[in-house]
RNA sequence: GGCCCCUUCGUCUAGCGGUUCAGGAUAUCUGGUUCUCAUCCAGAAGAUCGCGGGUUCGAAUCCCGCAGGGGUCACCA
């Protein structure tokens, strides 16, 4: 694509962005950048009830984290603003007015209550609701006051969807709709038309719920004399449970809680992007700059795709395991465990280094990292010791004074040792034969004393990172807690 | 109910009439890597391509029906 594309993120404000959301957000940027284009952020605050105080801030924060800036929007200068629609009231004005001039727009004189019962008739009937079979013949002149409707011209449509393909629909989907409401607002309907035409929008990418409403879109153009953009509609993200829309009803999070689990944003963005699109290669797994290069809306998958965690942790460890270690510190930063700040970063990154690879998400960082920056629990070692889970140990039926003879050969052996991973391993191995012990029965029983745990990283590191001191402190507290 | 969209391993997907009795990834299980967990490597299991018809020498791939799922029919977006 190598025409230039203007392609617009337009949420309302009300509520966090969710995973579902800014994947419409990511699909539109990606669209934008490989186009050379500009992506813009348009705020569609029409709905004054359900507007949530803070929720466009935090629909930018979201969009920031994940790296999709937006060239115009309302912090943003740009020649097509303003980019709140709460802002354009007088623009939507001019248009309607225009639309009834030409005698395609009237005022709606049935209140809430008689609209209602006319569904209801309607759904009893088993009919859909149609507006334009009680269009009145003459209507009240529109005064700011009634809501206002569009007259449409109802017949069949077929149009191109850049990814749903060929699609097409009878008149019974035009209707006359509310374009002004009573409250002087326009409807979401009449004002991203309005706003998409004015704002040069290339491409209008959007989730499928507006599916059945591009119909009445494209009768809208028609009678506003307008071109039609280019129309993507994006299936639905699913949740993990059924095979629903996700939604914030159902346990959607929102995507500043994958920042606060320590999701890396670049997984997230890799994850995102391949629920529902890929490059018809193997690759899993993208760059945003490979994404940029290699998106295409016609490789959109058609039907919904699941929200899956367990994938994403995936993607995420994938991250965090190419990530360069200074890189990955400047990420982990908020998540060390509580006696992490004081320490220097030398030690921090080592530590880093040594649990990475285990590591799907920074969460996970201070259960694997504790006891690099506070010495075990007491009653924790003892545990272990006397109730091992390891299958090796466990069938040894040691007794206390066993380990002790174990942890006071290795106390001595590494008092000697320099602590560099490779004098380390060698004289773990040379007491491993003067011992005749297994690796299977000494490295556990050291492993606990020194991690207060029976799971962590490879022993040799952990024991030079711990640091000397530290270690032969440990070794002698716990052959204290055995023997007593 | 009308209209519209969708339907390949549990999950994300490849596939666009023949090299596919369906490939990759993930998740699961097994084995290997001087010890646990993880990584990495190797392997196993897992989809009669929603169902039924057709077209064709040949269909996951094209056509038609049906079923299931979803969406929509707001002075919400």
């Amino acid at each position: 694509m190598s025409q230039k594309a203007r392609t617009r993120f337009a949420p309302s404000p009300t509520g966090f962005l969710h995973v579902g959301g800014v994947r419409t957000a990511l699909f539109a940027w990606l669209v934008a950048r490989q186009g050379k284009g500009q992506f813009i952020l348009r705020i569609e605050d029409t709905d004054k009830a359900r507007e949530i105080a803070g929720s466009e801030k935090h629909i930018q924060d979201s969009l920031r984290w994940l790296g999709l800036q937006w060239d115009e929007g309302p912090d943003k200068s740009g020649s097509f603003g303003p980019y709140r629609q709460s802002e354009r009231l007088h623009i939507y004005k001019e248009w309607a007015e225009t639309l009834v001039a030409a005698g395609r727009a009237y005022a709606d004189h049935f209140t809430v209550e008689e609209l209602n019962s006319l569904r209801t008739q309607a759904v009893q009937q088993k009919k859909p609701f149609l507006f334009r079979n009680h269009r009145p013949n003459n209507p009240p002149a529109w005064d700011g006051k009634l809501p206002l409707r569009f007259k449409s011209n109802p017949k069949s449509y077929q149009w191109q969807d850049e990814v749903m393909g060929d699609l097409s629909a009878g008149p019974e989907s035009v209707d006359d709709f509310i374009i002004i409401k009573s409250d002087g607002y326009p409807t979401y309907n009449f004002a991203h038309v309005i706003d998409d035409y004015l704002m040069e929008v290339s491409h209008v990418i959007r989730s499928q719920e507006f599916l059945a409403s591009v119909p009445k879109f494209l009768n809208l153009y028609e009678a506003l004399e307008i071109n039609q953009p280019k129309l993507a509609t994006l299936p639905y993200v699913l949740g993990a449970e059924g095979r629903k829309k996700l939604s914030k009803r159902d346990g959607a999070k929102d995507v500043l809680s994958y920042k606060n689990q320590g999701f890396l944003p670049e997984a997230l963005v890799s994850f995102l992007a391949t629920l529902g699109w890929n490059d018809g290669t193997d690759q899993e797994i993208f760059s945003v700059y490979e994404l940029v290069e290699k998106f295409k809306l016609s490789k959109v998958q058609k039907s919904g795709a699941q929200f899956d965690e367990t994938r994403l942790k995936w993607v995420d460890g994938y991250f965090i395991r190419q990530l360069p270690i200074e890189e990955l510190e400047k990420q982990a930063q908020d998540f060390w465990p509580p006696g992490a700040q004081g320490v220097n970063g030398q030690y921090r990154s080592s530590v880093l280094g040594l649990v990475r690879q285990r590591l799907k998400c920074f969460a996970e960082l201070p259960e694997l990292t504790v006891f690099f920056f506070k010495e075990p629990e007491a009653q924790k070692i003892l545990d272990l010791y006397t109730h091992p889970q390891d299958k090796q140990l466990v069938k040894l039926k040691y007794q206390n004074q066993d380990y002790v003879k174990l942890l006071r050969a290795g106390l001595r052996e590494l008092d000697q040792s320099s602590f560099d991973e490779e004098d380390l391993a060698h004289r773990l191995n040379n007491l491993l034969e003067k011992l005749e012990s297994k690796p299977a029965i000494l490295f556990p029983v050291l492993r606990i004393a020194v991690s207060g745990s029976q799971i962590s990283p490879e022993l040799f590191g952990t024991l030079s990172v711990l640091g000397k001191a530290e270690v032969l402190d440990r070794l002698k507290s716990a052959i204290a807690l055995l023997e007593k």
